[in-house]
DNA sequence: TATGAATGAGGGTTCATTCAT
DNA sequence: CATGAATGAACCCTCATTCAT
């Protein structure tokens, strides 16, 4: 059951990433953070900016895959963006460090790998146009501009990891079935009464993410 | 109406500490924006955190002047908030450097600076939780988490900045009128059809910003 | 005639990089001998290697415009390639510092830029094979190959600069005048009696070198 | 007849330092260039400098018990000089990592080690110097200066290292003769036509070093 | 025999800042 | 007003080396 050394500063980096910010944080703080001198940093790593994108393609991918998921168990465009909106607001309540670099530190990286992590969010973001989309089409969702709105969601829901605190009066629960709330209510649908919880995505998030939930 | 060096050094400043973040501008990539010599700027700032600071109480200040003036001028919490929403996203669309930097860049504060800045927001976001809150109290709005709904509404809002070009399709009138569509649905307001447009809000933002929008 | 820092940190290379390589030579080593912080350095260089590449291309320019001129002065083969035995002698005395820098650290120098001193390199071998092969063909020279010998006087020449000191015992033109005899007699000429001394090449020594020799 | 992870290290440290010199040569590229990983090299050297002192010592052993086995197989110093110049060229053409090593590294060992290497390599130039006076002195050899003479040659020969290759259009015995033929010349020796080939030097030079020349 | 883990020291380079001119 | 010169501290990263396993 013990902590590798490479796991403390995998979760180093994400902590402090997170709080400070990629430029923000040096060598010698990942060290102090991870209990480690900065040369036995590069053990376990290969240069800060790899150590960045290995955290932000990871989260991504699970992202990603929760998404999938979550999209192809659900029925109907009003079910799937409740999905998504549930699986986006649980993981940013419960990952809020790695989601904060996912969604504050895509600047930070050199073109290469940003254009890979652009390209992954881009596959997450299609996920949501979709069922936007579909709901669109289907005559449930009433919106004049659904990718304005889909950015405007989106937006909406990545907050969740600037504030949430599970030591906070609201229950996760209620968090994502809050915010399932507003953005249904956000694409002009009439059928918020009609869903249901978010105990599925938190099974999937629970599993996704590979922890007790 | 020559530009002077000060403003030049400003500009820079609220350009690159949007484009690449206060800890990954250097004092040196300033120097070459402004077109001054990195010894120069020293005329014109204090340190660099200085100049940080000043950018962003300015453009809280600003905040904060323009959407007390829309909130005195608004009649009812519906049209309230629909001020505030339209303002909020004029100022983000049309200053995304500025409304960046002060989303972003809290943390690269140290304390006694972000504390100001701090005070400064809770002073802005005052003035949305009231309108919230008024409107929750009248029955205008429905939403069981007023505050949880202030925070999603906000962060919605500040992905303007993100993403807006004044060179794409969406002209900012619209912009401004489909963000406070979906900002009224969110807070269950049976409202939206009566509301006005956000003529009254770029006057604001024009007179408070000094710019001809 | 005030010595700048440019210079003395130039100085500081020159020496440094003869006595202990380039790789043998610190940042800090350099600043350390030019008076300056390692910091400072950076105010007259790009990088370590641009220092490099700069003593090189330099000292082998001048070798180059020596020579030239030199063989240009010349009268016949054997004049010429006495006079570049002396020239190339007298600059490996009096430059050992520069030259053994140009013999010893070309593997130090990444591709592009080794390629250009390589060039140069061979534009200055070039003056000694043409010399060689004219003599060859105009019989006053005997040797059977005749790369391999300009290759083995070249070497013979460029050791002047590991050991010859002005506190020695031999005048500078008496160590010409030796090695052109060396050279001469390798090369299976009958001539060295009618050699002249190398008074003119110390003059265009320099002059190229701009030092008072 | 495997070869051991010991002849490995050495083999490895020959090539690499002779390639990019001791301080462009890393431990890990030792490692690498041996198969091993950089804390298994410990199994078989001392330090890095130890290695390169050992590499040193016992090519100039090599060098000198070769070199002073011919020298008094040799006839007169005609003979003397052209064994010691065949030994030298043949050494540095089938050796040129080992040789180079030797003629470039001194300067980066430290000062107890260097003086001991100096002294190896005195004992060697010793036998140099002595045929020389010798035929000197007999009236076969017509010099100013022996010493410089004496260096000039051995410089010459050393580049044979730089730039041989078994692969290219001169054979070996040709090699030693032009080279033997170039010293006999600069020493002013009436007899290059009397001396023999460099059969025997090849089978001491292959003797020595223990390869199948 | 062999290596993964670990590190103090130092590598080259850039940082924000000051100051004499 | 403007800057070249200058620097201590810090940057990210690699160095040669040790040691428990």
């Amino acid at each position: 059951m013990a902590v590798t050394s490479r796991e403390r500063v995998r979760a180093a980096a994400v902590k402090l990433f997170a709080a400070k910010g990629f430029h923000g944080t040096g060598i010698r703080d990942l060290a102090q953070e991870a209990e480690l001198s900065s040369a036995s940093l590069y053990h376990y790593m290969g240069t800060k900016e790899d150590l960045l994108v290995e955290i932000m393609t990871t989260a991504l991918r699970r992202l990603v895959d929760a998404a999938r998921q979550a999209v192809d168990e659900a029925t109907g465009p009003a079910d799937r963006v409740r999905a998504l909106v549930a699986l986006h607001v649980l993981a940013h309540a419960l990952r809020p460090a790695e989601t904060r670099v996912v969604d504050n530190e895509v600047d930070a990286l050199s073109d290469e790998p940003r254009d890979r992590v652009v390209r992954l969010r881009d596959d997450y973001e299609k996920l949501w146009s979709d069922a936007i989309e579909e709901g669109v089409a289907a005559g449930v969702f009433h919106t004049t501009h659904p990718a304005v709105t889909r950015l405007a969601l989106l937006e909406m829901c990545n907050g969740v990891a600037r504030w949430y605190s599970p030591r906070g009066p609201l229950p996760l629960d209620q968090l994502a079935g809050h915010y399932t709330e507003l953005a249904l209510r956000a694409l002009g649908c009439a059928c918020p009464a009609g869903v249901s919880g978010s105990r599925r995505e938190r099974e999937i998030v629970a599993k996704v993410w590979g922890v007790p939930v």
